[in-house]
DNA sequence: CCTGTACTTTACTGATCAGTTTATTAGCCT
DNA sequence: AGGCTAATAAACTGATCAGTAAAGTACAGG
């Protein structure tokens, strides 16, 4: 269970609400890059680099589609946040 | 449910292993910045301000007692990061 | 072969972070 | 009062972050 690193990468990864919103709309299916900046006042270079964060957590793997990237969520880092977050379910049901 | 804000500070406050740290001890109970401090190989001022932290995203409230300042663990945080992630367990179970 | 579309790379900026050392504040105890 | 202990404040540093604009890459289709 020792994942120290990668939690760290995924708390920082999720400590941003676009990036948060991201994983959100991925959950819905795979989108591109362009359709997931569409919801955002942002230019297309900081969504692409939210994408790269969430990626290098682990959050989100791309694909390769003409000229399109198709963003998939990979929800294991999620689970791993869910399992350390539950090691304290007494202290907030206390 | 909207506590976006929150969540950013929480996920931020979280992402540092020192300060994981510091909540996992402070669920054993409350500890002074001191006895916080002594696992690790950093000033206190260091430990201090993780500790301001770790308040600041509402996780830790600091007490008084003579010249301590005894820290006690708030986890209704978690419960926020444990619910957002729950979320999308459908996903990860898939 | 162009042109448009999708996306990334690069280079830059201002802000926040994690840590340090040094100096202060505050309370206890002779 | 003076000294010890606990802790915060201030000032600084180097690194990372979130964003931009502008240039570059790659593919599809007439």
């Amino acid at each position: 269970m020792l994942e120290e690193e990668g939690l760290s990468e995924t708390f920082a990864a999720l400590s941003n609400p676009t990036r948060r919103a991201i994983v959100s709309r991925l959950a819905r299916g795979e989108a591109t890059v362009k359709e997931l900046a569409s919801p955002f006042a942002l230019s297309l270079p900081a969504i692409s680099k939210h994408i790269m964060v969430l990626e290098r957590a682990g959050l989100v793997v791309q694909g390769q589609r003409a000229q399109y990237r198709p963003c998939t969520l990979v929800a294991a880092p999620l689970q791993a946040v869910s399992a350390w977050t539950e090691q304290y379910r007494a202290v907030w049901e206390a």
